[in-house]
DNA sequence: CGATTCCTTGAGCAACCTCAAAAGCGGTGG
DNA sequence: CCACCGCTTTTGAGGTTGCTCAAGGAATCG
């Protein structure tokens, strides 16, 4: 019901390697066999299917954080997961079993504070929300590229054209800057100035 | 600046036995010293501390779900916690090394799903979020104790006034009930019956 | 370059918020 | 036991933010 979804299955003969994504690209379904994964690069978003059949923002994961790995005890991933941005995934566990647990219980509390950024991104005021998710997903060096309007506002609760408005003001207020590499505008990508911002 | 705080640190001598605290009781706060539990029984909130320094709703837990786990990793709590009705934990892990990595994993896939849930409590209508809530704290038999009026509003980001009348509008649709026990109300404790929702 | 999807902008409206006042509830001490 | 105090809850009236519906413009893909 959200996002377009060119979905295709995850080869099999891939499962050692790293893999890039495109923005809009389905990774697997809720219900799909699987294994589990670290997100390296960019932005995957992880729906829940409602009663009703259709697929309701449920959480993101950005680099670092580990995706799938209910299929360790089910065999099947319950999250349906796109790729918000362009990004990468490589197989976890990444070591041997001694690794491995050390990195989940790292992964348990990194995942706990990521559901309170979460949580914060839906409450208060749009341009707040907005603004979180921008520094949520921002690099270092303030560059950011965002997701699809229609994403933003999944993960925030507002609606797209409240999102257009508010991203709209945020680059006349000097807080984005669209970016341009060789004259040609890289989709979606900003140039973030959180010091521009007014009170 | 939230809620109310009685706040005592847990006594070294409990760290064996299970714990018990009253609504309202503040169990740690960011920063402390301490370990990592289950939550056996009722409703802990877990709040972040803001750069202003000011308390803001992070998360739940419910019965089953492990808190602070990142002392293991940090020696120090990183959320405030209140006991939000009354509740019992025990100390995690609860077996030896290997029964401990196996009920990580569960719990990270745990965590992951309550994170879901948690979000789909912040986005739709207010009335569907506070009976999103109320699903989620029910027990088997339709009952529930709810948090009080201004712990509803942090956690599904609306005004205490709104869910008082949200809650009220419940009670007279039928589908909550306060409950009696020796014809003396059981404090914020209701019968939920979801059938008689109006659509 | 045609089609489809995504984004921007406007005007009016509804859901929820704000501010205010009073009633209920629980403890505490006379 | 009752009077008092603080805190929570209820209820009302009016205001604001973000939503809805609508239309046109920009991007992207074949």
């Amino acid at each position: 019901m959200n996002s377009s979804n060119t979905f295709t299955p995850i080869k099999l003969s891939d499962l050692r390697r790293s893999l890039a994504f495109e923005p809009g690209k389905g990774l697997w379904r809720s219900g799909d066999a699987g294994r589990a994964w670290r997100v390296r690069q960019g932005v995957v978003r992880l729906d829940s299917t409602t009663s009703a059949g259709h697929s309701v923002f449920g959480s993101l994961a950005i680099a670092g954080d580990i995706v799938g790995c209910e299929t360790l005890l089910f065999g099947a991933y319950t999250f349906n997961a796109t790729a918000l941005t362009q990004c990468e995934l490589s197989p976890w566990p990444e070591g041997d079993a001694a690794a491995a647990s050390a990195s989940l219980l790292e992964s348990l509390a990194k995942a706990q504070r990521r559901a309170a950024d979460l949580v914060a991104l839906r409450g208060g005021q749009a341009v707040d929300r907005v603004l979180g998710l921008v520094r949520l997903l921002a690099d270092g060096a303030g560059r950011v590229v965002l997701p699809a309007r229609q994403d933003i506002a999944d993960i925030t609760d507002l609606r797209f054209e409240t999102i257009s408005r508010i991203i709209k003001t945020l680059e006349r207020a000097g807080v984005l800057a669209a970016v341009h590499i060789d004259g040609v505008r890289a989709s979606r990508g900003y140039a973030v100035d959180l010091s521009a911002m007014p009170a």
